[in-house]
DNA sequence: GATTATACCTTGCTATACAAGGTATAATGT
DNA sequence: ACATTATACCTTGTATAGCAAGGTATAATC
């Protein structure tokens, strides 16, 4: 079954935007917690995915990142949180979400 | 604001299976058809977008194509339809649809 | 001091959306 | 008759994202 591929392509912009709401409820992550974070809620991605995400989106100035060595066991940390511009983004992807689940939704309606 | 290019994204997959759906509901559309019944519920694509989509459900057998040159003023039209094989793999995309919906508006509610 | 656990990053591949440009049929206008 | 317009299908080239696989680095544990 190549529903597999369909579920691949899918993701393409919205892990996007399940990672900017994800950030924005919980305040500040780092990667492997938000690659949990969205496992934890059916949403799976890899770390190929994420990080040249995290990176695009920092570039974008989406999101600030931010390097914990301190009060941290192990190997250090990127925590990346919200800029205000990420806000506005989000904000406006909330809205086109919106629209978007109604269209799929109309759709599904029987008859026309 | 990139939020288009987020746009384009996000309607990889979703085209596919939005254009499934509209097939199944109306019955049998050709394809200016299909561009302006997904337009009419507010997603956008274009004729490169379309016929090649057109063209891959077809190999795979999820869509039936027949020509009509009858009945038909100007250019001849390329019907499509769903096979049954199609029908079994839609439903698996509702299904996937709907736990994708949820899973992105549980990460939308205020706290955790 | 070797192994394990945690964490971040990169490379190469594949697939899709889209703009732009092309082809074909038939009706309409002059 | 011939050009124009409308309708309809198709192709090429580009940009971009998901993902498997493989790599690097820090520090705790055996």
């Amino acid at each position: 079954m190549d529903i597999d591929k369909w579920k691949s392509q899918l993701r393409k912009g919205l892990v996007e935007f399940a990672l900017l709401q994800l950030i924005r409820k919980r305040g500040r992550l780092y990667g492997l917690e938000i690659i949990e974070g969205l496992n934890s809620v059916g949403l799976t991605l890899t770390e190929g995915t994420l990080y040249p995400l995290l990176s695009r989106l920092a570039k974008e100035e989406l999101l600030k990142p931010q390097w914990e060595t301190e009060n941290v066991s192990g190997h250090p940390r990127k925590y990346y949180s919200i800029s205000s511009k990420g806000k506005k983004v989000i904000e406006n992807m909330d809205h086109h979400w919106s629209e978007t689940v109604e269209s799929i939704h109309s759709l599904g309606e029987k008859k026309s």
